[in-house]
DNA sequence: CCGTGTGAACAAATTCACAGCC
DNA sequence: GGCTGTGAATTTGTTCACACGG
């Protein structure tokens, strides 16, 4: 399976977005003339793409929509949970917290963490803040599967190189920085300001 | 500036965020062995990108940080300032309203939204939440570049509409839908959720 | 002599186009 | 007849390798 190109990989959940959406509508089958639009891709794209996990899709009928959403449900990981550890109970961490879109999907915060001493104790979105320090042997003596840093700038490598000590080796990084990585970490960065980057460049550029 | 691969534009935030790092150390040039590397790409890829821009280095020295900072703001168009709007002021908006990565890149949010009567008024992080109503005028009475998202799922499309037909062009979507985009607006989605799912991926997949 | 800038070689991803199945 | 699945063609992106400037 590490033949499969990571852009693909990448539009995996971005097809069961659609999907979900699909199904909220009641739609029992779709196309892929259908299901690309509504992914940002064109068709063909969405076809080869699912080819190459099997062959999902019935010739002259389309894909069924709930099949499909199990099967890359399936592929992704998320028919089972998937639970993560929060660093940094800041404003940032407290929407983290509230975030209902996370559960949904099979991922569970089953602990929260801060070096901010007045913090700790406090209840948040019904979670209690730990101190920093318990942070190794909380990960250490359960199964945890995903950090997530939502510490100030200043903090993000130090709390990334603790994570992994720690045995956690996926990451999910709200600080502007970018971790270097060490071999067999997996690190995703959620940054408004690169994407928000990215629209002014061509908004700066154009013709008009 | 049309022949820019999008994949090109997408690095240079990342690319300036290294630098940052950067200068924050005190240093003065760096060559593309060390900025490739910050940035998670290889040398070569960072010469080739900056190549299609202008010649910003130097045989035998490599790059001076913050004339390199100074080049890439100018063509993010960050070394002008944004307005934005935020629609929506839950938990996400809060977050977003107290988020101080936006200010210090030139991202200013000049006003708030929401629908829910019981927040109207109420102050967060010293910006007046405003109701809905009042966003198209809002936006028709102000130069606003870019319009925020941070409405519940059920909610997106249409609040990309109103934003769109109020004449924004940009919009920053935190809500967990992919929105279908009439010609000439530009859309980024902020979802930590498809971010953890190409993560799980291989986690699910991994031959050990 | 070190490190950029860049055409040329290569690799990867997407689109095309159609055979085959429902 | 309609739509998937997929090799082949094409486009796009990356890496190589080296000429050239500081």
């Amino acid at each position: 399976m590490n033949l499969v190109p990571n852009l693909v990989v990448d539009r995996l959940p971005v097809y069961l977005r659609a999907l979900n959406v699909l199904e909220a509508e009641g739609k029992k089958t779709v196309r892929s003339e259908e299901l690309g639009p509504r992914a940002g891709v064109n068709p063909e794209l969405v076809r080869k793409d699912l080819s190459y996990f099997g062959r999902f899709g019935k010739q002259g009928r389309g894909y069924e929509v709930v099949a499909l959403q199990a099967e890359l449900r399936r592929l992704l990981g998320t028919d089972r949970q998937w639970s993560m550890v929060l660093v940094g109970a800041g404003h940032l961490g407290r929407a983290i917290l509230a975030y209902p879109g996370f559960v949904s999907e099979g991922f569970v915060i089953i602990a929260a963490f801060d070096t901010d001493t007045s913090l700790i104790g406090e209840l948040i979105s019904g979670m209690r803040v730990r101190p920093a320090g318990e942070l190794v042997s909380f990960v250490q003596s359960r199964r945890v599967d995903i950090g997530i840093i939502a510490v100030p700038p200043a903090a993000a490598r130090r709390t990334a190189e603790v994570l992994h000590e720690a045995g956690i080796r996926a990451i999910l990084n709200y600080a502007p920085v970018m971790l270097r990585l060490p071999p067999g970490l997996l690190v995703r960065n959620v940054d408004p300001v690169i994407a928000l980057e990215s629209m002014t460049f061509w908004r700066s550029h154009e013709v008009a």
